[in-house]
This record gives structure tokens, C-alpha cells and sequence, in this order.
DNA sequence: TCTGTGCAAATTGTATGCAATCTGAAGGTG
DNA sequence: CACCTTCAGATTGCATACAATTTGCACAGA
């Protein structure tokens, strides 16, 4: 909680709602690792981080319970979600059938600037991908995640793409838990493969590769549950 | 906002949140028409129909309005959603994607004892189908919905049930607005069929009448978009 | 009659105060 | 020494008060 840049705090005065300034920071504090998972965060510290009252604090610690980016237990306060590894599959399961339709969708309506435009994130991940300590950790993971919801504001639909902003977040949380090789090294090749498929038109694929991609994301992840039955598996054995 | 059922509006004191059960209430308000598209949810008004501060009332419109059913406007207040013809679109090009997906999982997943609950709430949705009164249908639109997050239920994916209740939610409401026949007809011996399908087992089959069923729900609508660009128009030709 | 300005009522946005609940520790008891 | 009880501190749940903003109406002027 101490982490948060102070640049982001600074929030635009009147012109928006503030608690959705706040919620969009705290988002990024979650999904990059600067806050980790089970942290607590209470109304009034938040509040005070960002110089407003509870009620707009609550407020956004309530988005972000939506979300599932943070768990809510009554009159205990919110926590950042540590998922356990049956969400992790059902999250990965959901992105195996939202994200191959967003494939197909896109190819039809990808523009040469949008291409353009995924040529450079691509670079830029790559660039994070050679760069060490845990800073560029955080952003490649970012990055990673960035190309798939740029896929998902190019096929359009804002339904699928709101599905996908919180799919891709909970993930980032889930490999930032489960990750064996903290990011998968072979996703960002895929991520210039899927995204070579598409230019050419082939959203056929385009989209089996993008499945193929999600497994492999899955795949890396160690999932067997250490978690959750934990306290089971002790009560049993011990 | 005066035909909320008094029943629904005693709610358990302290058992759990007061804003859930006001959102459930307005929710189910809103997806069977009692509460028509554009109405305006005053916080005092909510408030005072709960008999709760304005406080619970806020939160409770805050939910409904990440779900898309309210859309709240700054300063002015909470409204009933009204769905643009490009939001209908939106809504059942993300049903196509995540639908075909929750069959086939069901179909691994679905016991007898669930088969036999199907049955029940395909009878009870002929019932309503054979009565004639506006509550009728209501009732039948509510029941088809149910159908389908039945379905999103037993697939045993929580995020991509909840997903579905979005969906299923706005769909109702896209219906209400849009629908030729209030209720496409075939659709009841539709959701007969696919629950056969899925009790022989055959997923594939079963996932492409889904399919066909979302697209002929889509083909009752009237999505001409008479509404959204109706300003733009006016002004371009008038 | 039509138009533009200004005010007043109503509604939302936000802060804050009080009550309810939980947590953890201290102290007493077997 | 272990265990249970009790209580204080802290935190959330909720209500309410005040500030900011919008809207519609009244009224003056052309």
C-alpha cells in the first residue's frame, strides 16, 4: 500500500468521478503486483492515499469487488483477491471461449493503423522481456495482457471487451500466484503470430492458435491445489 | 416504481446485505417489465421504497449499474436501461461466443436429478406460454431466461455464470424493446430439444441448436436502429 | 408571442458521526 | 500450563448533513 507512484494519486479534480480514478489506480497497483494478493485494504487508508472520504473509497473498493480483483468479507474490510486454483481454471476456461470468437471478430475489422499500433506493443514487450529485475517483471506481464485486450477493443464489442478486462486482470493475479517461469516465454512469439494470422486474413488460424496460446499460458501455471484445502488436507493428515 | 411486489420489499434485517437484496428486487423489476426502459431510480425514492438511507439505495443502483442495466448519468440520476439496437447486437454476439461453450460443459457435467429440474421449468415456461394477461407474459420471459442460466449453472463455471447473467438480464430488456412477437415461439420447443440433446449426450449438436437458437431469438428482434441515431439523422437530413 | 436570463426546487456527490461487529490480548480459572 | 472469558481498540455498516450541480419555471425584454 505504500507502493502506489504518487503521480497516479493526483487525481483529475472535478472533471471525472473520482472514485473511478481511484479504482483504475488501484487496478493497476493490483494487476502489475505492487499490491499482492491478501493485502488488506481498508476504506480509510485508502481514503486517505487519495485525499477523499470513506464513502469514495468504499465506492471503488466496491468496483473493484465486482471486478473480482478483491474480495469483500462483511464487517472485516476488502483484501486483494488471491484466487484459488479452481477460479484459475475457470477463469482460463472462459478465455478459451471468449477469446478465439474475439480473434475471428477482429480480423474482419483490423485496420492497417491497428496493426500498426500492435507492432509497437509488441516491441515494447519485447523490449521489458530482455530487461531484468522485477520492475520489468511487472511491466512485461502488463504488456502481455495489454495485447490481448487491444485484440478485444478492435473486434468491438464493448460487452466482450469490458468480459476481457477483467479476465485478463484476474489472470495477471492468478500468474503472479501459480506462474512457474513468471511470465511464459513463448507467449510473446505466439502474441507476433497470432497477430501475423490476423493481418493475412486467416481468422480460422488465428483463432486455433490463440487457443493454443491460452493453454500454453495455462500450462505453466502449477495449479495443483496447495491452496484452499489447505486447511482441510491439514486437519486430516495432521 | 409503484408495482414492486410489497413481499420482495421485506427484506432479511441483518442476514446479509441490504443493498444485495434491493439490487435482486430491482433487478427482477426490471428484466419482467415492471419497470419499463428509461425510468428513473431516484436514490431518495429507492431509499424510501426500502424503507433503507440513501446510502443502500446508492450502492444497490451502483450494481445494476455494472451490470448494464442501469445506466446513471453524473448529477442527474440512475435510469432504467434502454439498449441501443447496436447494444442488442453486442449482447447476442457474446451470447453466440460463451453459449455453445456452457452446452458442451454441460453436457459433461449435467445428473439426472438436474435433467428432471429442467423438465419442470420447461413446464412451467409452456404454462405461461398458454396463458393469455401481460403477467403471462412476463412470467414466460422470465422462465425462458431461466432456461439458459439454468444451463450457465450446471456448466459449473462461476465467472461465465455470472457473465451469463448479464447477458441473460439484458436480454430481457432487449426483448422488451425490440421484440416482434413479445416471445419468439420456437423458442420454447428449442429449449426442449437442446435439453434432449444434452441428455443423449451429443454435444456437438446440442451446441450448434444453442447457436441457432440464440440467432433465431436475435431474428424476432426489430433492430432497425430507429432509436440512437435518431438525433445525428435529424440532423443531417432535417 | 418568442427568447433569454436568473432564481428556486430538487437531486446527486461527498464528508462525517454514530452504532454494530470483529479481532486480539489480557487476565482469571481449572 | 492450557483454556476460556472479557474487554478495548479498530474497522466496517449505515444514516444524515452539507455542498455542488442540474432543471424547470418565472419573468423581463424585444
Amino acid at each position: 500500500m505504500t507502493l502506489l507512484e504518487k503521480t497516479s494519486a493526483s487525481l483529475d479534480p472535478v472533471t471525472e468521478d473520482r472514485s473511478m480514478a481511484i479504482r483504475d489506480t488501484l487496478r493497476n497497483a493490483i494487476i502489475d503486483r505492487r499490491l499482492a494478493p491478501g493485502t488488506k485494504l481498508s476504506e480509510t487508508e485508502v481514503g486517505a492515499l487519495f485525499d477523499v472520504s470513506r464513502t469514495v473509497a468504499r465506492a471503488a473498493l466496491q468496483m473493484l469487488t465486482f471486478e473480482g480483483l478483491v474480495k469483500t468479507e462483511r464487517n472485516r474490510g476488502a483484501f486483494v483477491s488471491h484466487p484459488t486454483p479452481e477460479e484459475a481454471r475457470q477463469i482460463f476456461a472462459s478465455r478459451r471461449l471468449i477469446e478465439p470468437g474475439i480473434v475471428t471478430a477482429a480480423v474482419e475489422r483490423i485496420t492497417p493503423d491497428d496493426i500498426d499500433r500492435f507492432r509497437e506493443q509488441l516491441v515494447e514487450e519485447e523490449r521489458y522481456i530482455n530487461e531484468r529485475g522485477p520492475a520489468a517483471r511487472r511491466a512485461e506481464i502488463k504488456a502481455s495482457g495489454d495485447f490481448h485486450l487491444m485484440l478485444a477493443s478492435v473486434a468491438g464489442n464493448a460487452i466482450l471487451q469490458r468480459f476481457m478486462d477483467e479476465l485478463v486482470a484476474r489472470s495477471s493475479l492468478v500468474i503472479a500466484l501459480y506462474g512457474r517461469s513468471g511470465v511464459s516465454s513463448c507467449g510473446h512469439s505466439e502474441h507476433f503470430a497470432i497477430l501475423d494470422l490476423i493481418e493475412r486474413g486467416d481468422a480460422k488460424r488465428a483463432a486455433d492458435l490463440m487457443l493454443h496460446h491460452i493453454d500454453h499460458i495455462e500450462a505453466d501455471l502449477d495449479l495443483q491445489l496447495k491452496q484452499g484445502v489447505a486447511l482441510k488436507d491439514a486437519l486430516a493428515t495432521g
